[in-house]
DNA sequence: ATCAGACTGTCTATGATGTAAACAGATAGC
DNA sequence: GCTATCTGTTTACATCATAGACAGTCTGAT
């Protein structure tokens, strides 16, 4: 069992680990940073700093006010700086992520699964809410990072006690991992601002009903004409129609 | 009725049309370009010209390889030609969305709504793989260009004949498009070449079995330890699930 | 105690990028 | 023909991600 620096396939720095290569950011999220003394001055900072000071930037102004530049100044060092904790922007984004999050909710396991991934989907809602620019980062890989794994588990587990196989389960979370998502990404007006999001808002539905006219297009002119519902409202409305979905899939099964 | 042009408030440009103003993109979109003759040369080009080269150079490497001057440089003008015809990069890419997915499908009206929405969401499907760049587009508005909401009231009409209220149309719509956009964004690798999406599947398998051991991670293991299910079998069990909650939803008012 | 080598933050530099401003030529209606 | 307006182009700038070289700093081996 070795450790091995070397380059991966893409030019990534890499740190092996039994033979299997991870990106640096990965191995210091899981911890394998080797605690041994080594020579040189000792880091200024640690990566979660980074990453701290990141979130911050973006809650205040969106994914857009974050630049290498920017976080570097926010700590108070060079923007070169960074390239020494973190390889490149995209893993900037990763520990991000890891770290706006956190660890999921506890599932209490007395209740039915339908009641656990509803709190499930609850708390994801709540992260995106707080943090939306989460759903502005381009995601090229699937997640790796501990913190991301934890939910993925946390949710899998919610299905407990039901004949759905691994496979479905998957499937399961999947869907209810993407309905979150999209709806708050559609719900949760995009904008930092929340006056600038009823304004936005209001400047939609202007816009609408000037270009979507009744005759053109009956649909969404009936369908936008009424007043929108509450957005939590909405929110529970569709995910208890995903988890019907989910429940007539276990009642095939039984 | 008059037309005015002038600023919007965040700096815009805009075509005013009967009070309501609508950003340049979408006017041209509606075809308001009035056809009258103006002084000044003719010009070069046209707005589909450069969505038509935008979504050529989006295809073959990404959305990363659409830039102002590489749109221009596949036209044979200069970067700055472009803003004669788009305000802004962010309007280039409703132009480009517009041009790559044209007109929905026809839904037979003798089928019943399932049948009907399934056709509907196989060609969005279908157009999400053939233009996955599509998906790496931040959307900071909703849409209201015409091809966009054609698609969106073809989605409606599948649900003529059921008892649904236009307000659940538009839930069950919803739900259905984030379905396919979420389950292509997880399915579709992200990757231009095929045989780079292959690898990076055995690249992230490995990766998962080395950290999402048994023991930490159950649910993750038991899940991906299986051998991965077809792509497109995937697809249609996810949205019969979804469609069952919809079903469950119309049971219910019946 | 010394010293080589590894590691630190910084400086400088490069190539993209999106876009503003000023410009010279073209053209339609008067 | 004149003038206003529109064209594509040139030049310019700020921002960005990141490569490379550098001088100082610390550790472990000698």
């Amino acid at each position: 069992m070795g450790v091995v620096v070397g380059m991966g396939g893409r030019g990534e720095r890499m740190v092996g680990m039994d033979e299997v290569e991870l990106p640096r950011v990965l191995a210091q999220l899981w911890g394998v940073e080797e605690g041994r003394s080594r020579p040189g001055p000792k880091p200024a900072f640690h990566i979660s700093d980074i990453a701290r000071a990141a979130v911050r930037l973006a809650d205040a102004g969106g994914i857009g006010a974050v630049s290498m530049s920017k976080v570097a100044a926010e700590l108070g060092f060079t923007t070169m700086s960074l390239y020494r904790y973190i390889d490149a922007k995209d893993d900037l984004y990763v520990v991000m992520i890891e770290h706006a999050f956190g660890l999921p909710p506890e599932l209490p396991p007395e209740q039915d699964w339908r009641a656990r991934i509803t709190l499930w989907a609850e708390a994801f809602r709540d992260g995106l809410r707080a943090h939306p620019w989460v759903l502005h980062i381009p995601v090229h890989e699937p997640p790796l990072s501990p913190n991301q794994l934890a939910w993925l588990e946390s949710a899998l587990h919610a299905f407990d006690g039901t004949p759905l196989t691994p496979q479905d389960r998957l499937s399961a979370m999947l869907l209810v991992n993407i309905y979150v998502r999209g709806t708050t990404q559609l719900t949760a007006n995009m904008a930092t601002d929340p006056d600038e999001a009823r304004e936005a808002d209001r400047r939609y539905a202007e816009r609408l009903t000037l270009l979507a006219t009744p005759d053109r297009f009956p649909g969404i002119a009936g369908a936008f004409g009424q007043q929108p519902p509450d957005e939590t409202d909405e929110f529970s409305f569709g995910l208890d129609t995903v988890l019907d979905g989910i429940q007539a899939r276990i009642d095939r099964i039984r």
